[in-house]
DNA sequence: TAGCGCATGTAATATGTTACATGATTTC
DNA sequence: GAAATCATGTAACATATTACATGCGCTA
């Protein structure tokens, strides 16, 4: 995933690997906040992929590798940003690409997330299934975990609702 | 994490790796749902540790792998167990310490909780101040992940709360 | 007899972290 | 002149997934 949310960034203006790592600090630490040792390999890996060019200079007196995206590197990005999102893949996944919607049509996005609600209200009908199922047998630990991923679905769902029709006003 | 969920169901009785993988699929699958490819590597090492032991069997012309715990492997589930939770590492981590409280004196339980719900009321406090300062500069969608962030802590806080207090009842 | 459920396991791959190594400039 | 910040990078490790390979027993 880093990879698509460092092309994201690139998208703006051009970076080196410790900008990035600023910028993930003071944006997306909240769901993505990887380490040097992730940000400078995905950078080497994009660039021999031909997503992104680096330019080295020296600024101060201060060694760097300033990155630049390509189209194809802004293709890969706006492809990546447009399947839809797969909520079973951790609510990280899903926080990356609605942080970088401002890149997709304004229908898409409404789309996506709708989408996105539907798949999540047919989760939380499955999870209320196996509590009717479970309820009998499971101690009140065991079956507080899936009331807690009951009511984390509903609040989730809630959430991406009110952020739906926000968007959709305007 | 694996293995101490492993730990966790060999506690109640003795089980095959295909066992652990149903009774995961039908009580932790909300927030810990393994593979075999994980499931039964992790059988090894454990073994290998001498936390568990295999019984080789056959059942109805079935090969098959029983797994018992011993007093080395109970006494690592209980450390594991009594480590104060890190709300960083993903919600799915606390979770799958809370399915297993049960083996915990009450009182321990309750003052981890309240450890947690104090450790995450700092956590929105410090997402709170990263919101006046990037409130000016970033876009909806980017701005929105972060008010994501605040609200979805502000919910887990909640219901953290509301469990303590039914804990504290009984 | 075909297919499903039970049952175990491995190899390739993905994805990341932590710790370390290096060295310059800026700030106190 | 010490410490913090800027800046890049690698090696070892951790953790897991996916896809594949194998084979038995039961049921329609």
């Amino acid at each position: 995933m880093i990879k698509f949310v460092i092309l994201g960034f690139l998208m703006h203006k051009e970076l080196t690997g410790y900008d990035i790592k600023q910028i993930m600090i003071h944006s997306t630490s909240n769901f993505m906040n990887a380490s040097f040792g992730s940000i400078y390999p995905a950078l080497d890996r994009l660039e021999k992929d031909g997503l992104i060019t680096a330019t080295k200079i020296i600024e101060k007196g201060k060694y760097k590798k300033v990155y630049a995206i390509h189209e194809t590197g802004k293709e890969v990005f706006i492809q990546w940003l447009e399947e839809p999102m797969d909520f079973m893949k951790s609510y990280e996944d899903i926080l990356a690409k609605i942080f970088f919607y401002g890149h997709l049509p304004k229908e898409k996005a409404i789309r996506h997330i709708e989408h996105l609600i539907e798949d999540i209200h047919k989760k939380i009908e499955n999870l209320e299934k196996l509590e009717t199922k479970i309820k009998d047998i499971a101690d009140r630990f065991e079956i507080s975990t899936l009331y807690f991923g009951i009511d984390h679905l509903k609040f989730v769902v809630g959430w991406y609702g009110r952020f739906l029709n926000d968007l959709k006003k305007i």
